[in-house]
DNA sequence: TTGTAAGCGTTATCAC
DNA sequence: GTGATAACGCTTACAA
């Protein structure tokens, strides 16, 4: 860039040397002499000499950059997992560029697109909520480039894939509200089409037929947009408390859904927990604290964004091609809260 | 790479025509042919050929990609500005890559350093919590890298700015509490190294000396994480409310800071606005659903963001030096809210 | 209308 | 130990 000029060119031509003496000197070459070397980097550091990435890309063929995917960076959850991911990346010497799917199918493909023409040297995506078919990862996957998948998996596409520990964060946050002497107790989740969904519900419902207790189906909801869209989540609360026999307790299955719903009980006027339990999958510090009675299922999200870096950075720089994948799966944390909080100041 | 091999020497083989023909014909140049524009359009559609954007940076002398230096990306506001600029970015052809600072100066340094060793064309900032000193920046400037500044701004740098009007937001909203009845109110904000949080304070400053009500110098809070730090505003908040002539209401200057206060509120078992009023600068719809009696301060987050990055677009794009520079204030909406909310379902 | 050649900044290979 | 040279993929004078 014209604001950053400095290139190996002006060292040479400033010490009299030739360029490819300078490239050398700089990453430390057996072939040149103390002496030189002492006088390139004395004088890169004096001209405050950047290599262009750019050049260098285009010689190694490598961009060290990482497309990262997630429907929205306005999570907590997500959040959280592209800090862990910047942390591992910046440690190896990647860059990161995020992109955001707002849970539209085009948009991801669209985006996927766009970072592959950008030249990214491996991709970490969560599928969005609408993505059902996989050609456009597929056919990139078939032209080498390095897939981690995370959070939201596929089994479609043979490669690492790093996930929560959803149907045991599920089980246990189920079988907490149980032993508090919940029966009725209703499902808010997001999109069907997504793998979280399923393994949460499998927990919840393995945990309920443990105990004996049917699952009423009226009370399993789904929300396409997973949290992001208030209507929807209005709606299958109305539906889901506007009936005699309503439900006492609400396990809800991701971060969004969670706050979504914490703030429309108190909107309603619903007591937490006196008039209706709520639990939940989330990252956000603001459900702990609004709803200090009852336990919550925090994702191993910084850890995950950290474990899905590694493992994509060890598939961009292996050798030889991988032919074993694996699947990672990192332990969800039920937090059993104390309901006894001092209560700290007069009104 | 690797995986996206194809090549404008691959088109021109497959043709027999030269590479740069290809080129020329790929940009529809007036030297060529119909008829060979026409085959080298097929063939590039038909072996997918995407332009190596590494190569085309390199001769070019420009990267198509734009910095972006926030806090944090997990905060409404910056999520919503982050969505305007991407808007605009992606439409005329740009790329964005995002940064954190986590309000560390530190970070803010080596970010920058980062963005710029990566060929940005431009860059997007808004400053961190900590910042005082200029001198990254005013380098960089200085060297060329036409900068915006946006949210959280400096005179120090010539360059444009764009900012909500959060005088004006301060100023009508504590009209707003002082209407509705209030006079011991407490104003929460940030660090006062960032130029917002003096535009509030004398927003807030003119309405309460207009209504002629002394501002209590102990109601007015700093929070040098702006938010982040649930133990500041715990602080904060206990030292405000643990006197006997506590604040009626409070006033709070940043959205983190909004959000926090209503969860700590909730937390210590103050009703809204029975116990005591809130009233806040806030882009989530949390606050405005938990606290629907009061108004709130919307920023203009996805306008402020689509603004920033049209200015700094011209800016690259400006073929000559630029002199003229300008700080745009966009409106803030302060929104009035209904307290009559129909409570829907029995309890 | 098309081709040739040089060059963007870096690096690897080979010659000196 | 150091220097020429070619090459990465693309663009653009200029030559044909």
């Amino acid at each position: 860039m014209n604001f950053e000029a400095v290139t190996i060119k002006d060292i040479a031509r400033e010490l009299g040397i030739s360029a490819s003496a300078v490239s050398k000197a700089l990453k430390d070459s057996y072939e040149i002499s103390e002496k030189t070397k002492k006088a390139v980097l004395e004088c890169a550091k004096r001209l405050n000499y950047r290599p262009n990435p750019m050049a260098q890309s285009l010689k190694r063929g490598n961009s060290k950059s990482l497309g990262i995917v997630v429907s929205t960076i306005d999570n907590t959850f997500f959040a959280q997992v592209i800090n862990g991911m910047e942390s591992v990346a910046y440690s190896k010497n990647y860059n990161v560029i995020i992109t955001q799917t707002h849970e539209s199918y085009d948009l991801e493909v669209s985006n996927v697109e766009h970072l592959t023409v950008r030249a990214i040297d491996g991709l970490l995506i969560s599928l969005s909520n609408e993505t059902e078919d996989l050609g456009h990862l597929k056919r990139l996957h078939d032209k080498g480039l390095p897939i981690v998948f995370f959070d939201r998996v596929t089994d479609d596409i043979e490669t690492h894939r790093v996930v929560a520990d959803n149907f045991r964060g599920a089980y246990e946050a189920t079988n907490s509200l149980i032993e508090a002497g919940y029966r009725k107790i209703a499902h808010i989740t997001s999109s069907p089409h997504i793998s979280i969904t399923d393994d949460r519900l499998n927990g919840f419902r393995l945990a309920m037929s443990e105990n004996n207790i049917p699952v009423n189906e009226q009370f399993v909801k789904y929300c396409l947009h997973g949290g992001r869209d208030l209507n929807e989540i209005e709606k299958a609360l109305t539906e889901l408390l506007c009936t005699p026999d309503r439900p006492d307790a609400l396990f809800t299955a991701a971060d969004r859904i969670t706050t979504t719903t914490l703030m429309l009980l108190h909107k309603l006027g619903f007591r937490i927990p006196e008039d209706i339990a709520l639990l939940g999958f989330t990252n956000t510090g603001l459900a702990e604290v609004l709803n200090p009675s009852l336990s919550s299922v925090y994702q191993p999200a910084f850890e995950m964004g950290k474990k899905a870096t590694e493992m994509l950075i060890s598939l961009i720089e292996s050798r030889r091609p991988v032919t074993e994948f694996e699947k990672v799966v990192l332990p969800t944390e039920v937090i059993i809260r104390d309901s006894s909080k001092p209560v700290l100041i007069h009104k």
